[in-house]
DNA sequence: GTGGTCTAGACCACA
DNA sequence: GTGGTCTAGACCACA
């Protein structure tokens, strides 16, 4: 599993938040299930466990693990994180059409076009 | 016109492009106006002219704008921007619906949280 | 009865203390009820010996319990928990009004928002 | 000024995010006026820079700070830090009562002893 | 073994 | 000059 790309200019430890935050999200890691350890994540992606702690750090303050000393880290089951992460699509959904109808650009002819269309007919 | 925040976390000379960007698509800056001398702009926005010349030279890259030597920078007759931010933003609302997909979001229901399914129907 | 939870952030054997100095202190154990041995209660949280060890340790240490070697731990006759646990109580009080006060905030008002003012009246 | 203590407890970085809230919801520190950078300040702490780097990073994402890259960290001025920390406080004291109330202290002879009283007569 | 904090120091983008 | 990211490696509390 190729969790991290030196092409993409996003920082590493955000690639790997984004990454696991997807995986939880689709339901690939179980509530409760223990997330591998920093060190031996670290070792297996080749970066610095620092790297790797900050990540798991920022999943924590978004609700996504909790982690704790001397056990290890664990996906959070009860959250709302599907609601959180809905909310925040609907944001990104709306700025976005916000921009074409600014420029000029029809956003139903928009939405056509990228085969949302389908969806709402 | 106060195109630059110091709150905004993008860097200034971005902030500066994507204005830039926004007035040109939208037909506010008419094809072949000239732009405001890299000096004259940096003094405006009290900020560096090196932020100007890395604006104006993103801007140039986009296809935003020409510059003529010795005479200054102009905007561009729009060629193919709009085709171009069409498919932009076409290609970000594809990508969009992706990742809704990805974690079981009916994008249908998001388009109406977002208040634009009145447009599509 | 769940004493310990691993969502939690506080270490185990803090959680396991709180727990019992609260459970003394409202009477729920009686003084010289007799303790759980240490194996048994690490067996019923499946957890290790050396935190529920950890744990009775402190609670001897803050005055709630006291052990008798080769018998077992017991609830300490409650001399002055009480008073140690009103002390206590009384000074973060005092911290917390003194904490408003600093950043302008009227104690009052606070009081009123945590639907506590009935009580003082 | 003496921000930091090596008796306390609490991690370096925490008690600068701490001691910097207190100073910018007192108001002793401006909106806008430019924080001392993250080197300087790591100098005069003599601490390390990446300790002072989360210290800020932690003031900017609960709003009390924002940074520009090349230009520093300044005071976050519109926010609604205030109502925020109103809150927080509000919260504490719900619980500290209500822990009160649970082992059977009254909260009101509490508070009197704290020296709250006069405030609410 | 686990996660959390910290130092020392490099390199980058940006102004 | 400024902040942001990262490596390498130490030491701590906890289980």
């Amino acid at each position: 599993m190729n969790l991290i790309s030196y092409q993409d200019s996003r920082p590493i430890y955000e690639q790997i938040t984004e990454k696991y935050k997807l995986l939880i999200l689709k339901g690939v890691l179980a509530p409760d299930e223990q997330m591998p350890s920093v060190r031996k994540l670290a070792m297996e992606l080749s970066t610095n466990p620092n790297t790797i702690q900050r990540a798991y750090a920022e999943l924590e303050r978004q609700g996504f693990l909790y982690s704790v000393r001397g056990r290890g880290s664990f996906v959070r089951g009860d959250t709302d994180i599907h609601a959180q992460k809905r909310a925040e699509l609907a944001q990104q959904l709306s700025s976005l059409l916000q921009e074409a109808r600014e420029v000029g650009i029809d956003p139903a002819a928009l939405l056509k076009e990228s085969g949302w269309l389908e969806e709402t007919d």
